[in-house]
DNA sequence: ATAGGGCTTTAACTTTCTTTAACGCTTATT
DNA sequence: AATAAGCGTTAAAGAAAGTTAAAGCCCTAT
């Protein structure tokens, strides 16, 4: 895997901070997304696939520790990098514990978290050049995002766009409820209810095309959204 | 490129610091050049050609700030290291935004700014000699963005320039979506109706020369775009 | 100047994808 | 139980994309 196909997600909410950070790490060649704090982070890493966390310890609403404990509930193996204004001892041990790669104080200079960053990924990357693969199992079938294909027993059907990412979305918070506004923002990027209804009619969709294995099931949560249920 | 072809302008006021950082970095084979201001130093920039930059941040007449701004403006690529007293983070991130790869705060050590120097180039010439390469794999087959040829297997095609430009920014987004309106204004140069069709037509193009390998595929994302997807 | 060849655009037709509409059913509220 | 809001499903209308062929354009060689 190249560098320019490494996913970062960047929780900072020093917003001047942040927009500095991304622009040099995307300069750098990464791909980079930047959320403001703790619960926008967890959101989107629930939405699709990243290779790397740089978290900042001290963030409104939910700190980074608390996200990398659950960040970890979810993936084991993700490298995490704190950021800390604090250098207390105590701090770095449970940032540790939680399993993070590495820590940075502030203030740091760019090279030396890009010099960080390579270093983990020389560590991690060896064993894993599959990781970009973005590939889901729902129940007997398979599920390739990228390439919108879905498959069970040599069958294979090719799914458009907007059924893809609905189930992608749907993967990614399989067994627990995908929020209809938050479906219709990020894919319709508009939450009405017109979109609401297409978004209706693309369940329906991906309801068929699943139908064949029993155990899975697209449950609707009334006036919520829906959740994927599997295995 | 051997360190002793390295070629280096230094911008310091301080006449003794400045002497002393230029006998040093001369001793380490390194080619060094001396201004004394901002002013100096941006003429002697325009007037030869220089592979790094160590700018002292507070200087007369123009500090080291305003100087990387007009540089940037010439280049977009070498890389800047500053000299600053002042260890305010405001001051930092004001000059990463200008594109500075490191800074150091007085008072350093020269083996501090040796290693700095070093780190960067490091960084910087292998993204070089990559960067002139600009020849893309694409599963099996092979694209010489420059020449505009296509080749697998012995078997070389020429491209027009159209449709090497469309691959080529297909390319670079590789397994993520280029959007329609950025490749139109970028090839086409006005994102209309007609150029669209005339966009799809080469996607067509682009889809039967590459047809001979299934694992590559130009993905339609309706209505936003295309994808490129590669193993 | 002009005829030919390669490249690009336009046109026309076909197919696919998305949205809208309609109608029936289910779930919450009072 | 009555009412309203939310959901399930299907069909159709509408918009975007796939494809092929012909027309237009621009250079170069004659």
């Amino acid at each position: 895997m190249e560098i320019k196909d490494i996913k970062i997600l960047l929780a900072e909410d020093d917003k001047n901070l942040g927009t500095v950070l991304k622009a040099y790490l995307d300069a750098k060649k990464f791909k980079t997304t930047l959320r403001v704090n703790g619960k926008e982070a967890l959101d989107e890493f629930k939405m699709d696939h990243y290779d790397f966390l740089i978290l900042d310890v001290m963030m409104p609403i939910k700190d980074g520790f608390t996200l990398a404990r659950e960040v970890r509930e979810l993936d084991k193996e993700v490298p995490i990098l704190f950021l800390t204004a604090k250098s207390l001892p105590e701090d770095k041990m449970e940032g540790f514990k939680l399993g993070a790669d590495d820590y940075l104080s502030k203030p740091f200079s760019m090279e030396e978290l890009l010099a960080r960053i390579e270093a983990i990924l020389r560590r991690t990357q060896m064993h894993k050049s599959n990781a970009n693969k973005e590939i889901f199992t729902i129940g007997k079938f398979s599920f390739d995002v990228t390439r919108h294909i879905l498959s069970a027993e040599g069958e294979s059907h090719k799914l458009t766009s907007k059924e893809a990412e609905l189930l992608k979305m749907l993967c990614h918070r399989k067994n627990e409820t995908l929020d209809r506004s938050e479906a219709l923002k990020h894919i319709w990027h508009d939450d009405s209810y017109f979109n609401a209804r297409s978004m209706d009619v693309y369940v329906t969709k991906l309801r068929k095309y699943l139908k064949d294995d029993p155990t899975i099931e697209i449950l609707n949560v009334h006036g919520v959204g829906f959740k994927l249920i599997t295995e």
